[in-house]
DNA sequence: AATAGCATTGTAAGCGTTTGCAATTTGCTA
DNA sequence: TAGCAAATTGCAAACGCTTACAATGCTATT
């Protein structure tokens, strides 16, 4: 049990009997100081049990060593990958993460934004499949770099850290194609999100279009990403008379099996089914699911890199970040 | 694009004409301003796009309405399903989250816990198993309270929210006697940790000691918790002749499951299993895993609530909380 | 109309650091 | 040993806000 009123840098000072300037540089590591002083002064604070007061040093330094994330759930398995990723190279550069979730609603999304702001942090990673024209600009506004990581606004002018989505689709969507299919379901979020719209459905539209097969819009369905969602979609999706989906969540593909399976349908044999983020889940069924093979925690990570230097202020050659991406195939496809 | 910087509370006041004291009544809902001020001033602060600087409020009120998260990693579904709880009455209380992970590993935990109170956090909600004395000892010597979530420090000395793990454990075990079986196997974390020592084993004690089974130590596993631990120790488990398992982590069930069924053993009719955490894991799967229930989003979030309380200085009646668990009866059992 | 007493507002001293600039030392050179 | 540049240090002003305490403005009472 350590003393409870910390010590100050003026107690330091004090003690050794130099300034607060040259504790401070000790502190830091900085610029030059006789060497004996140095441990002179190392010695007060480890005998005072000195800790630096991040918060004067905040408000004197005008940076906080800290970074804001703000993401739809921490309880998503793919969006807390990415967390991971941010947050092992923020500690590797020291900075501190700031978390906030926001289920995707806008309102939130713009509050946290600004709470941020307001909490000085030195960037924002940013993650939330709707971006719409509130959230962007606040984000513009924000005295400090901010990065998009797995999330893209409509006008791409946000740094940001993906993957290539419209291939990815555009390859999962192909590779059920080549097996024989040509009635594909695909089911996505909202298509007035870009993500969606832009890129999901223009992927998915492109494979077909290699392929000479015409576009069927009862074949798109959009849901929200949860197993409940896959369960009651699965249904509609047999009623099209498709034979094969592409999905953009695991849970919604894995409820989508349960559901075929329990009615009797053999997967991969009678359907094949492919998704999209490739998380612990497509692992632990049986079968294992095929999906898109994504860096998630790259993504994090990439993008928490880039935001370091942003926030540095040093030169980014790209912007618009796409790692690569792969298909995993397993046992929800045929081959 | 708002102008970049910021105005001060002294650009508020200055526009206005009146002192920063004012301002800041405002600005803190505070006491008593007169009506007719307190509106030019609201209309300075919305012209002027004037937001607080939080660490320089945290300075001068030592309060930074900020918490600290110690979790071992957000991507276990278990923990971030506690610190969602955490996160939303966290925010209902008007405090920002700051994030770590530390994989267990102590020396990380106690940097951890180090760092917050630098940064100055108000309190800290810690989650991990391993909570040796080091870690204790820095948490106790923080000053800023502390409480634990899903964890125990063997001597229960700080607060904490947890379910009853030996009542928990012991139920699960005697379920699956019942059942029938008289050779269940047990896999834990180290028994070193009081979670499992002295709880989690102890409970599974108990069962056998009330169905008058004599503690075989064969029968116990020890493992970390992954999907390929389940896999792994499932054949070990085989070799011992045990015909049901009660394990500590839901991916290790599946993977145990996983394995038995593919060499040819029937779930629940040649095996049973429970597990612990009743993540979505368990309900993905088919067939879905029997689980002890555990209110995962309340843990946090009650823990969070007590946390307010320590914060604001008032007294805690009770610092040892015990939610009540349930027992999820699925696929993997009998009954 | 004077005054007690409350409501409102202002003053200014911190909060614990950082940091530009000035002052002091030190080490060399000649 | 004087003289000068380089290396160390100290000074003191910020940083943007909170908050005792003091000062002033009111209201109502007599």
């Amino acid at each position: 049990m350590q003393k409870k009123n910390s010590a100050t840098i003026y107690d330091v000072a004090h003690r050794v009997g130099v300034s607060l300037a040259t504790v401070s540089r000790v502190v830091n590591g900085n610029s030059n100081v006789r060497d004996s002083t140095k441990r002179k002064v190392l010695d007060a604070i480890e005998e005072l049990g000195y800790h630096p007061n991040a918060v004067a040093r905040g408000l004197a330094s005008k940076k906080t060593t800290t970074i804001g994330v703000v993401m739809p759930d921490v309880t998503d398995v793919y969006y807390s990958e990415l967390a991971r990723g941010i947050d092992d190279v923020a500690n590797m550069y020291h900075y501190d993460v700031l978390l906030t979730n926001t289920d995707e609603d806008p309102v939130r999304e713009t509050m946290a934004v600004n709470n941020l702001a307001s909490k000085q942090v030195d960037g924002i990673i940013f993650m939330g499949n709707e971006l719409d024209h509130e959230v962007v600009n606040t984000i513009s506004g924000v005295n400090a770099p901010v990065v998009l990581a797995g999330s893209l606004d409509s006008d791409e002018q946000l740094p940001s850290v993906n993957i290539d989505y419209v291939a990815a689709i555009k390859e999962a969507v192909t590779a059920v194609i080549k097996n024989g299919h040509n009635r594909v379901a695909i089911v996505t979020g909202p298509v007035a999100h870009a993500i969606n719209g832009m890129h999901r459905l223009v992927g998915y539209k492109k494979a077909l279009e290699e392929a000479q097969i015409e576009f069927d819009d009862s074949l798109l369905f959009v849901t929200h990403q949860d197993y409940a969602a896959g369960l009651q979609v699965a249904e509609r999706i047999l009623a099209t008379g498709a034979t094969a989906v592409v999905t953009y969540d695991d849970e919604i593909a894995i409820g989508i099996m349960n559901y075929l399976r329990d009615h009797g349908k053999k997967i991969p044999e009678d359907f094949e089914i492919i998704t999209s983020n490739d998380t612990k889940f497509t692992i632990i069924t049986r079968p294992q699911v095929t999906s898109i093979g994504q860096p998630k925690y790259d993504i994090g990570a990439v993008a928490m890199r880039m935001l370091t230097k942003l926030m540095n202020n040093e030169k980014i050659e790209l912007t618009q970040v796409k790692l690569p991406h792969t298909l995993e195939r397993r046992g929800t496809t045929i081959n």
